[in-house]
Formats: structure tokens, C-alpha cells, sequence
DNA sequence: GCCGTTTTCGGCCCGACTGTTTTCAGTCG
């Protein structure tokens, strides 16, 4: 791993430049270039899309093509681009085709070879024109096309007009599917069931559900999967693939596959692509051929194996890669090397760091957090009610923190040295970077927690510093839901993460992945950024308003998972006597 | 355009589906 003094802001500089690759890769597609070298622009893309350190540090110290799936022609573009904006070759593309064509792409049905069609023959530019001429019949009289695929084009246009694609939060399509799975357990004829596809990865959000089964009776589990309470339209039933939709628009598919290929049907619906591209790439290499039958020998087509998903790794001399890691991350190769990091597990989680309770605006009491706490083996958990300055949360003032403390000891006495309730807060992180309570006045506190809840609109220097300052009072351990987002409702605030990320290392702190299936923030890149480049822990703590939310914990240690975090990199996997040592320092 | 524990040249993931064909190309996941 190459090391290098970085600014997050040279980070997003990876973005530009992926996207830039990106967008030359689909007009030489449009241009007919061969599909190897797409290939190659979309890999070398990705790669640095993924990349930890900085693509300008490289290209100054001439390392780019130690970037696997970047050479020489790559690099050449890439510096070119890094010192004048511009790409010879994509200004050169350009003038061939126009811009917008590239809108075509995303109309189902059309690819890069109908596209340069539809702007050789008719002149179609863009979306527009494509809808007046499938309007007007024209597409039909060319060659390749036809009566039946004018017809899909205007329906997927005018589809699209009314319903945007939209990805559903893992929190919602997560219990879903498992709701599904038990009730096909408890009522069809199923012998092995698996949740696959972006779900099983932990994904934030996901497109549609996966679920493949074994059974001896496959019409009865179509039937029954068809006629299920959450069934709001069967969009079509076979004999081993069902496909429906729930009230919420989540797509569900069923699908029933043999017992011998259970396994590797299961790898192969689990993805992503990216990482079974990698796998079956590797198995070329070892004469073998992985498909979501099983494994095969290339020359004989002998079946290897393909009944057990860990027989699909081990053949090609690989560990059981974790799903949340299959993303071609650079997974493959360190299993190859046998150096798959052990992620942290949800068994690990000790305590949660981050819950509301009644005194602010959560719906239960201390007690009844800690009961739950309990009954989820936890040692310990953090009451981080909301302070003063948030109003609507009902936010406490120092006063209240302190009858709370009372009440926390009386418990802890109750409840005995098994268990310890320790009274946190969340404090503000007002609009010039001060908080709630003076310095002094936070002494009360085991713990103190602070995040931004109020002025998101303000420029990144400005947030940034705010945060900074914020990390630089002692008692403030955890900086929460570092980037503010809410998945689907609300944008990150512009912040300087590698700023915070230099300052979290000075200072100690803790940086919080926020596990409500809302937030998911930090998420699976900053922290594993965050750890990379810095070797910061993390703290995950669900934000629990309810007993309820106490579950969400699964959803953190997902994006950890994600992250590549072991258990040394998250606090609360600490015991219950190394946590308290740790919040005394 | 990239890459090499059988290769510095000759490969580059796999199968299903659709609509267009008359044995297949393009698109999709």
C-alpha cells in the first residue's frame, strides 16, 4: 500500500478523473471501438474510483501504472487531464458524435451499437428525437430494428417519464425480504433458502430482492410465493422464477435452482458483478469455468463442484470471501494471498454508543433501553440524549442531565457490575463551532458525544472548522453522523473529510458510524478511507430512539464490514472494563 | 488498452433473453 500526505480534496479529484474515463469509454462504445479496450478504459475507471490515496500524488511521483488495469496509454491520459483539464482523445471523440447521445444509453433496450444506429441513419441526438421518430414509425424500417422494438422503446420513454428509478434503503428492503424468507419457510416445501444480491453485501441501498431456494416441489413455493399477504402484483410466475411486487414497489424474485448448483447460484446472485467478473477471470486462469451452475473443467465440461458456496472460493484457492467485501476492492487478491482481513462481526459489538431515551425525544425510558441493551448481550450502553440548543428534540438542559444522572446511578446499582449504564449527551455543534454547555459544566458527563444538527447550508470551510473546533474540547469523544446525510431525503453537507480525518488522528477522536439505515454515516468508503490513510477507529452506535432501533446495530456493522474494520478499529467491541479505561483518558 | 506462476502476443466472464434473424447480434444483469 503506498502511503502518502494527502487532502481529501485531491480524493475527489479521483471522481473527476474516473468520470472522465467513464464518459470516454461510452462514446468509443457508440464508435464501435473495440470491446476490449472499453473494457479497459471502464476498469482502469473503477480502480481509480476505489483508489485510497490520491490520483494527483501518483501522477506527480509517476506511479500510475502501479495501478493495476492502468498502462501506459491510460496514464498518459490521465496526467494530461490532471495538468490542462482536457483529454486529446475525448475532445476528439466528441466531435464525432454529439454529446447528448449518451443520453440514449439509458433507454432500455437501446446499447451503444443501436444508439450510433439511430444518429447515422436518422440523425437522433438524444432522447427527444428518439421519441418523435418511434412516434413517427421511422425506427422500424432499420435494419436491426423492427416493429416490436420501436414499440418497447416509446413504452420503456414513456415508463420512464412517470417513474423514476429509485433505490430502496436497505432498512426497509432488508426486514422485507426476511419476512419472505420465513414465511416461504414456514409455508412451502423449502430445503435451502439465501437472501442473495445487494442485500446480502449490506449495500445502503438496493434495486430489488433476490432470494433463491432448493425445494423438491417447485410449483408449490411459486404458488405460495405468488399468493403472499405482501404480494400487491405477481408480474409473472414459472416454474422456478417468480417475480412480484410489494405495496411498496419493491420487486421480489424467487427463484428455485437445483441442489447441486445451490451454491454457486448463490455466489453468483450475490455478486456484485465487478467481483464475479474477478472469480471467473481466475478460474480461466486454473482451466476451470464458473457459472451459477457450478464449477466446470474448460475442455471436458466435468462438474467440479457447485452445491456449497465455500466450494466455489475454495477451488480456486480462496478463503470464503465475506459478501460485504465482494466488490473487487482488491478482495481477490488478498485472498489469493491469504491475507483477508477478519472483519469485525455483529457478535463483537460490546455496547451501543449513541441512544435517545424519553428525557429528549425518544420514546422509552433508560430503563427499558438498558433491559433491551441486556437482552442483546451487551455490557454496557451509552444514554446520549440530546442537549439544550435542539429545541424541537426537546434538548436538556444541565439541570436535567442531572436528575438523568441520578437515575443512572440508581439503575447501575440496581442492575449490578454485569452491566453499566454511563450518561452520555449529544451536544450541538452550533454555527460557530461552540456547543451547548460551557467546558466546565460538561464535567457531569461520562461521555460526551456532539454532531451538527442546524446551519447544513453553510460553506465547507466553514463546517469544516466548526467541527474541528468542536473535536478540540477534551470531554468530546465522538464526533456523530460525520457527513449529515439522509439516504434519499438530504445531501451531505460540504465538509472537508480529510480535514477531519487529520484532526480525529491528532486528537483521538472518535468518528461515529451512524448505524440508522437513514444515515449509514460515515459510510463504507470514508471509513475505510478513514482507517487507510489514518488509522482512526470508530465508534458505531445506532441513534436508537426506541428499543427497537437498539436492532439497527446490524446495519453499522455492515457498512464496517464494508469498510474492511476489524474489531480493533470500533471501540464499542471493547469490554466493558476497557471501555470505561478508554472514556477516563 | 492492459496484462503475464503456462503468454511480451494473443488473449480479454458468462448465460439468458429478445427480436431479429434463418443461425445470430445486441442488450442486460
Amino acid at each position: 500500500m503506498i502511503k502518502v500526505k494527502i487532502s481529501y480534496n485531491l480524493i475527489m479529484r479521483n471522481k473527476e478523473v474516473s468520470e472522465k474515463l467513464y464518459e470516454l469509454a461510452s462514446y468509443l462504445e457508440i464508435l464501435g471501438e473495440m470491446k476490449f479496450k472499453i473494457n479497459a478504459y471502464i476498469e482502469a475507471a473503477r480502480r481509480i474510483e476505489n483508489l485510497t490515496v490520491p490520483i494527483e500524488e501518483l501522477a506527480k511521483e509517476g506511479k500510475l501504472t502501479e495501478i493495476k488495469g492502468i498502462g501506459e496509454g491510460i496514464a498518459k491520459k490521465i496526467v494530461q487531464y490532471l495538468e490542462t483539464g482536457k483529454i486529446d482523445k475525448l475532445e476528439e471523440v466528441k466531435k464525432q458524435i454529439p454529446e447528448t447521445l449518451i443520453e440514449l444509453l439509458n433507454v432500455p433496450g437501446v446499447g451503444p451499437k443501436g444508439a450510433y444506429t439511430l444518429y447515422n441513419k436518422l440523425g437522433i441526438k438524444n432522447i427527444e428525437d428518439l421519441k418523435k421518430a418511434a412516434i413517427e414509425g421511422k425506427i422500424r424500417e432499420l435494419d436491426g430494428f423492427g416493429p416490436k422494438k420501436e414499440e418497447n422503446i416509446l413504452k420503456a420513454l414513456q415508463h420512464a417519464q412517470k417513474k423514476e428509478v429509485r433505490r430502496i434503503n436497505l432498512g426497509i428492503a432488508l426486514p422485507i425480504a426476511e419476512y419472505v424468507k420465513e414465511s416461504l419457510i414456514k409455508g412451502a416445501p423449502i430445503d435451502k433458502i439465501e437472501i442473495c444480491g445487494s442485500i446480502r453485501r449490506m449495500k445502503e441501498t438496493i434495486g430489488d430482492i433476490d432470494i433463491l431456494v432448493t425445494s423438491n416441489n417447485s410449483n408449490q413455493v411459486m404458488d405460495f410465493f405468488t399468493n403472499m399477504k405482501i404480494v400487491k402484483e405477481a408480474i409473472n410466475k414459472g416454474d422456478t422464477k417468480s417475480t412480484i411486487i410489494t405495496p411498496e414497489g419493491i420487486q421480489i424474485d424467487v427463484r428455485v435452482v437445483e441442489p447441486i448448483s445451490f451454491g454457486a447460484a448463490v455466489q453468483y446472485f450475490t455478486g456484485s458483478k465487478e467481483h464475479n467478473v474477478k472469480i471467473r477471470e481466475l478460474a480461466i486462469k486454473k482451466g476451470l469455468k464458473v457459472n451459477e451452475y457450478g464449477v466446470f473443467k474448460i475442455d471436458k465440461d466435468e462438474r467440479v463442484c457447485g452445491e456449497k458456496e465455500e466450494e466455489v472460493y475454495n477451488i480456486l484457492g480462496l478463503p470464503l470471501i465475506p459478501p460485504e467485501m465482494r466488490e473487487d476492492r482488491g478482495e481477490i487478491e488478498l485472498a489469493l494471498e491469504n491475507k483477508l482481513p477478519k472483519i469485525i462481526d455483529i457478535k463483537d459489538i460490546k455496547g451501543d454508543t449513541h441512544v435517545h431515551t424519553k428525557y429528549s425525544d425518544g420514546e422509552n425510558t433508560i430503563y427499558e433501553m438498558a433491559k433491551k441493551s441486556i437482552e442483546l448481550g451487551y455490557e454496557y450502553l451509552v444514554i446520549a440524549d440530546h442537549a439544550k440548543a435542539l429545541g424541537v428534540a426537546s434538548g436538556l438542559s444541565i439541570e436535567k442531565y442531572k436528575e438523568q444522572k441520578r437515575e443512572i446511578d440508581r439503575l447501575n446499582d440496581e442492575i449490578g457490575d454485569k452491566f453499566r449504564i454511563f450518561l452520555g449527551c449529544e451536544l450541538n455543534i452550533l454555527s460557530d463551532g461552540s456547543v451547548d454547555f460551557e467546558e466546565k459544566e460538561l464535567s457531569i458527563f461520562d461521555i460526551c458525544l456532539a454532531g451538527i444538527h442546524t446551519g447544513f447550508n453553510q460553506d465547507k470551510k466553514k463546517i469544516t472548522e466548526r467541527i474541528k473546533k468542536a473535536m478540540n474540547i477534551k470531554k468530546i469523544k465522538i464526533i456523530t453522523h460525520p457527513t449529515g446525510r439522509l439516504l434519499g431525503s438530504r445531501d451531505e453537507y460540504e465538509v472537508d473529510l480529510d480535514e477531519i480525518f487529520k484532526e480525529a488522528k491528532n486528537n483521538g477522536t472518535i468518528l461515529e458510524i451512524n448505524a440508522n439505515p437513514e444515515r449509514l454515516d460515515l459510510n463504507d468508503l470514508n471509513s475505510m478511507h478513514g482507517k487507510e490513510l489514518y488509522n482512526l477507529k470508530f465508534s458505531i452506535g445506532t441513534d436508537a430512539h426506541s428499543i427497537n432501533g437498539l436492532s439497527d446495530m446490524r446495519y453499522g456493522v455492515g457498512v464496517a464490514r464494508r469498510g474492511w474494520l476489524t474489531k480493533k478499529d470500533v471501540i464499542n467491541t471493547l469490554s466493558l472494563k476497557e471501555f470505561e479505561k478508554f472514556i477516563k483518558s
